[in-house]
DNA sequence: GGCTAGACGTTAAAGATTTCACAAACTCAG
DNA sequence: CTGAGTTTGTGAAATCTTTAACGTCTAGCC
């Protein structure tokens, strides 16, 4: 019942649900008591009328003259992005970027944590780093427990290697930075963010897809 | 006229081409001569009716029961992407995300180098980190050159002001990496990379969007 | 030279997402 | 209590994207 309703929830709106929490939570911060689709918009640079629409796949959230309720709506995102709760995660490959990760580590407002980090080098074994204990990726199935999530940031030729471990040992999502598109059973999500292409595309509408003329503010 | 020509490209197919350069680059190295559709969709994972689509806006590059001649469909591409000139892109905040960046510095089979970085910690300015030097951001206005592109990885709390003084300084493109949704002229493209929310996102999805049932292999 | 299998390019349909625009419902000041 | 002013929630339209389906053409074999 409860995920059925969920279902039906188109996947641009889940997206954006992440933002519109993050941003409740800030306002929450600021002693804020309510906001308006429109400021919502401004803040976070989608258009009031996609706020409005997407806030709607709830149920009425909101009060007509008035706009939302922060706290309310607050506590309402919590419970649909399962914020009491914390995902753990695990790191594969503790190398440029998963340092900088592991370093971040995403628990600021987040309902998610690196529980554990693998790596093949044995001067990294051993090591914590950001407070989190590198492991050998030899032990990996040993000692991943039931971890659901994983990030992937080893380099593009072992990337389709560890997934299989990954999937194996019984994970159920990828986030994967290396440029390999890897191939998994259909019951695994797979998110790639391929920062390369990134900028890559972001050069390319900077050369092809002129924006407005260039005027003095 | 070339430039109309290129307007007239969905934003989605666009943000696939660097996808798809990459992979045909792959192949030329392989050796391989000729690709169907099927074969680069099992690899990119894009319907192989996308892609034909996708290739289609360019007008008729394969040939019928044949395929796509890979150095054809490569020259094409190198063309379309700009491969052959360098987009010089500089990177502001030197930190976790910053640092690995720059020992990464998308060289590898791209048409972007970060060419200069600026930071404002007193530590960090002078040295060099992966080849690129990094400068005291006090200096940026005057030792950033003509660069038209900009990797944003500071606080975000710094995130608008910094902003604010790439434009000026005559950026017309920023990739943001902060969570801070920044406000710029209408003729400066910004694409923000909110890897904290990708990875709720993805929770979010792993929990509310059941996939397949698991199945043994 | 003719035939078969394969693969493109494209038309058209379906699906997804965004945006417009407005009636209804509410707030708040006076 | 009233009325002016807001702001929601949502049909309907517009836009963008993906996918299916297939006629047409080519390669390669006999
Ligand atoms: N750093 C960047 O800015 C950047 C940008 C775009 C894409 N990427 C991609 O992200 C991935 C990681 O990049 P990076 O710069 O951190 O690379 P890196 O070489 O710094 O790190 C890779 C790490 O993985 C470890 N490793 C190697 N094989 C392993 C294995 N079989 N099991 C476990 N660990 C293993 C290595 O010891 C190393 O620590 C690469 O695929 C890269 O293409 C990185
Ligand atoms: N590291 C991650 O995994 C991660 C993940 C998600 C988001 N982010 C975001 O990316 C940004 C950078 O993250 P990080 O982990 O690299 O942070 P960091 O603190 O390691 O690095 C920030 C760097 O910016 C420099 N800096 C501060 N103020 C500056 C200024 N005014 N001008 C120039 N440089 C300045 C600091 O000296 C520091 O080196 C942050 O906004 C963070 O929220 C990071």
């Amino acid at each position: 019942m409860d995920l059925e309703e969920h279902t039906k929830i188109p996947q641009a709106t889940a997206k954006r649900l992440p933002l519109y929490y993050r941003f409740l939570n800030n306002l929450h911060g600021q002693g804020k008591m309510r906001v308006s689709s429109k400021e919502l918009s401004e803040a976070v640079k989608v258009d009031s009328a996609t706020i409005r629409r997407d806030f709607s796949y709830f149920g009425a959230l909101g009060k007509k003259g008035y706009g939302y309720n922060v706290e309310y709506l607050l506590s309402f995102f919590r419970k649909t992005l399962d914020q009491d709760e914390t995902t753990k995660v695990a790191l594969i490959g503790v190398g440029n970027l998963g340092t900088a990760f592991l370093n971040y580590n995403f628990t600021k407002n987040n309902n998610t944590k690196i529980e554990i980090a693998f790596d093949a080098s044995r001067e990294r074994v051993g090591s914590e780093v950001g407070g989190v204990r590198v492991e050998h990726i030899d032990d990996m199935e040993e000692k991943m427990g039931d971890l659901a999530v994983a990030i992937l940031t080893v380099p593009a030729s072992e990337a389709q290697g560890i997934a299989d471990r990954l999937v194996d040992a019984g994970v159920s999502a990828i986030l994967n930075f290396t440029p390999a598109r890897i191939t998994v059973p259909s019951h695994v999500r797979v998110h790639h963010i391929d920062l390369a292409i990134e900028l890559q595309a972001l050069v390319y509408f900077l050369k092809h897809y002129p924006l407005d003329e260039e005027e003095e503010e």
